[in-house]
DNA sequence: CCCAATAATAGGTCTTCACCCACTATTTCA
DNA sequence: TGAAATAGTGGGTGAAGACCTATTATTGGG
């Protein structure tokens, strides 16, 4: 008397839908644990894969909304993860650097991650856990 | 310049989060058409496989709190899809059950979720998204 | 050189969602 | 039979997310 109804089971989508929210969810309960949340980690990732950015920048490769990532930035500077300076060629941008000391959150929380992977993944095996990044990621294309 | 970052992208975990909320929204998008959300289709489903339930088990079937299921069925009953009744045995229960219009609402919606589905699973052969559908449903156990 | 466009920022709104509490009716059981 | 537990109900709250607007500083095009 506890199973859920086979006819959402059986759709793809609220599988997906499911799975998401647990992995969300559990990803984001570590972030809380460290005062951040999702946006902090993404930016965070995108400045240590792709360098200093505009702000302007991050939002649009985030689609994050301009006035979030103000705010967003805010968060990560004041334990010093990001670095902000205004861009001398042009006064009007502000620059966002990682610091070392973002990076290494960015390790942590990486870990974290893989680490709550491991558990939601567990009753998979490791071929099985390519597989289903291998056709997650071409879904997102 | 528009790239997110690999860091997120190598993440299963992410991808998760991703696609889940990709296939959330829009599922969201064709209910709400229908002036109903998730757990409205999650109930018309538990009533449709399982057979009538007193709220208290739709409550725990499906996770949901005491008290938005009778705001779900509240909105259920509304349109007619399902019918409230109180059980005789027990007079404080209520045992909800679906009507005719509720299970032809559920198909039509579960139509329109594999519509969706279709879409979203695109890049996928038909192989694959049974793959995918596997993996997950193992995901949850 | 002035005006329109751009960048950042502060502040706010609007939903959605999960959750919780108080209250009533009814049942169970000591 | 009286007290405790259970079922449903109504009316909240609080957090999180996405979005929107106005303002200021700065730039670049006509």
């Amino acid at each position: 008397m506890e199973a859920l109804p086979p006819s959402l089971l059986g759709l793809t989508t609220y599988l997906l839908s499911k799975t998401g929210k647990a992995a969300r969810g559990r990803l984001a309960a570590r972030l809380a644990a460290d005062g951040l949340r999702m946006w902090h980690m993404a930016v965070l990732a995108a400045l240590a894969d792709f360098g200093p950015h505009a702000q302007r920048d991050l939002s649009a490769r985030l689609g994050i909304d301009p006035s979030d990532v103000v705010k967003v930035l805010d968060e990560l500077s004041a334990p010093g993860f990001v670095d902000r300076a205004r861009d001398p060629a042009d006064r009007r941008r502000v620059t966002a650097t990682i610091t070392a000391g973002g990076r290494r959150e960015l390790t942590r929380l990486t870990r974290e991650a893989r680490a709550i992977q491991d558990e939601l993944l567990a009753p998979l095996d490791v071929a099985e856990r390519d597989q289903l990044h291998a056709l997650l990621t071409r879904i997102l294309v």
